[in-house]
DNA sequence: AATGAATGAGACTTCATTCAT
DNA sequence: AATGAATGAAGTCTCATTCAT
């Protein structure tokens, strides 16, 4: 058997972009490992050198993907110092990100929902690196006294997240016909209004 | 023929709540038809002559109980006036009807999102009532100036949706272990803060 | 899912035989479950209202047929007094249904024993019967005075079993060309010659 | 292409012992080529080399380790004149040998059982040389007017043969929890006892 | 109206073997 | 001589749906 993800090769990504691809195109329970495969250009077995099964082609897939969105994230509120433009940039680069990347919003949005029990519990370990920015973010907003000191922490993350999560899904839903970095500002202002204390 | 939907002898609801109940406890993927058939007590093929086939059971079945919940919505909110009222008795109501029903908010928020794109398109359709009940109280909290004139109605209804859907996501994934119903208090505050015009 | 082999219906012996013919024809490996089904003339899927898994259906092959072979062995034995006549009865026997059932000696000399440590230890488990009725033979031939009282019971089992089985292996892998049966009488004097006191 | 096993390089034996090991420790159907390859500190390519195929490697096996059992035995009967001697020190022989190397026997016995029609067929070539040392002794003991001049050479040979097969199959399946060599003096009794005149 | 036995398509994964390096 | 990454064929079992009774 080969490395199993580790030293990845180049095959290592035909395969997970072609994961991609295909569950974007044909939905997730039509993404057979032979359809993944043909795509990827590879043979059928040549997919069990690099995952361990199906479920690990995805969750390699949305960790990868998931790692790039983090890093970005991370680099471009670095740069900033308020409260505010933090969230700001936080939303901006989520919708930006997808934006970009619009078969993978299908992918996230729609398809690795219909996953089952177990994958998505493994797919919420890999999201808990946003949420932990969410968390990190509030704190820091309870701390220089913008955001109410009073201010639940879960409930705020899941204000914000619920909001952007669902501003996505219904976008992807309505075919992605409009342009959702735009609705970055006036989104971004009604989460701070809810959360600023007066 | 199935009487598509039409005449409903006691076995339609029968096998509806067959079917409920066997998503709740086997999970999406663990519920065959047969399982639903046998819970209901009638034979297999006694369902095709209720339901075209295993989505419409799927389909009815949400439409039925969401049917009764958006009644039940309504009927509470009909006694309220203000809009800062309405609002908490939106949630409230959200809240306490999962809360009662833990095995149809495992469904709702889990299982039934397994689905693939077809049967989701459906449900959506289905959940359509629900979100003209949010549209119509944004109108009416700017009609009454609470909100601000310039609030984005589809930007605010995903807020309030997505925010409260997202609580209820973490209620089940956490084993539904703490109060949901005490939440809608805060909640309602945060989005209200949100909301308004200041 | 059907009966599981309980209450048998007709196909529970059509699929048994369809399985004794094709592995006999075609090997252990060679013996698909499609090619069962098709030689039983019912669908794949219908192999699995009657039976568990493959594996089931070869163990109950077994059974079914060591059942009716240890049936027909014990009334026959039944009608005899003397040890020595029992033994030679037993000898008969066993070379006659073997001879009688050409296929099914195939089956049991040579290809159940390439089953996987698990099933082997089943079909153990459904030879014991045989043993047993070698045991007591034994038994009463030490009672009787016959056999010597210090004769290993364990020890005369292995040879009395072991000579008759490799007497069968020989002779189907020499494409049974020559009669089996008639092996009984030289077989039973040499066996009852080293089981014999002086 | 393979040397066929013309010259033999070291890593031919390597191999061969390698096979031996991994068949023994996980069974016949878990003895993968890949594993065999790593237990052998070769590539898999390697075995291609020396072994036209997978069922080379296993004939070999047999080959090899029958041969040293087949010259050992020899050895030792060559020092014995009595046909009761040789008998035996022929069981004994065969009985220390597997006691002393545990693992083949589970190779021999249970294993190597479980390859299919083609391959078992070679192996009875091979076995050909015990069948062989066992028919000389049984026209000795003819010659010599210990046994029965009537005496079927191929029963006798079956019925020492089955015997002593049965009896380490037995202490095989038993996870040899008991001394084999012990039984060698008291079947060879029983053995005699079958075989002698009167 | 009701039954439930029967159907059969469809997919993940393993592993012996090859061949470019 | 040696490597080991790549190949791709092949088989068991599930389950939504049908239809003869």
């Amino acid at each position: 058997m080969a490395k199993l993800g580790k030293e990845r090769g180049p095959k290592y990504h035909q395969i997970i972009d072609a994961a991609a691809e295909v569950i974007a195109e044909n939905g997730f329970h039509q993404a057979q490992v032979s359809k993944i495969a043909k795509r990827a250009n590879v043979a059928d077995g040549t997919i069990y050198l690099y995952f361990k099964n199906k479920e690990d082609i995805l969750i390699s897939l949305f960790r990868e993907k998931m790692g790039l969105y983090v890093e970005r994230l991370e680099q471009a509120m670095r740069s900033k110092t308020s409260v505010e433009d933090k969230l700001f940039t936080l939303i901006e680069i989520h919708f930006k990100n997808l934006s970009e990347n619009q078969h993978w919003a299908v992918v996230t949005q729609l398809e690795l929902r219909q996953s089952d029990k177990k994958l998505r519990a493994k797919i919420s370990e890999i999201l808990k690196d946003l949420l932990a920015m969410i968390d990190a973010l509030i704190e820091e907003g309870k701390q220089k006294k913008i955001f109410d000191s009073e201010l639940d922490k879960r409930l705020a993350r899941q204000m914000i997240f619920g909001t952007i999560d669902e501003m996505v899904t219904t976008w992807v839903m309505k075919d992605r016909k409009y342009d959702l970095v735009s609705l970055a500002k006036p989104i971004h202002k009604l989460l701070l209004n809810g959360l600023k204390q007066y």
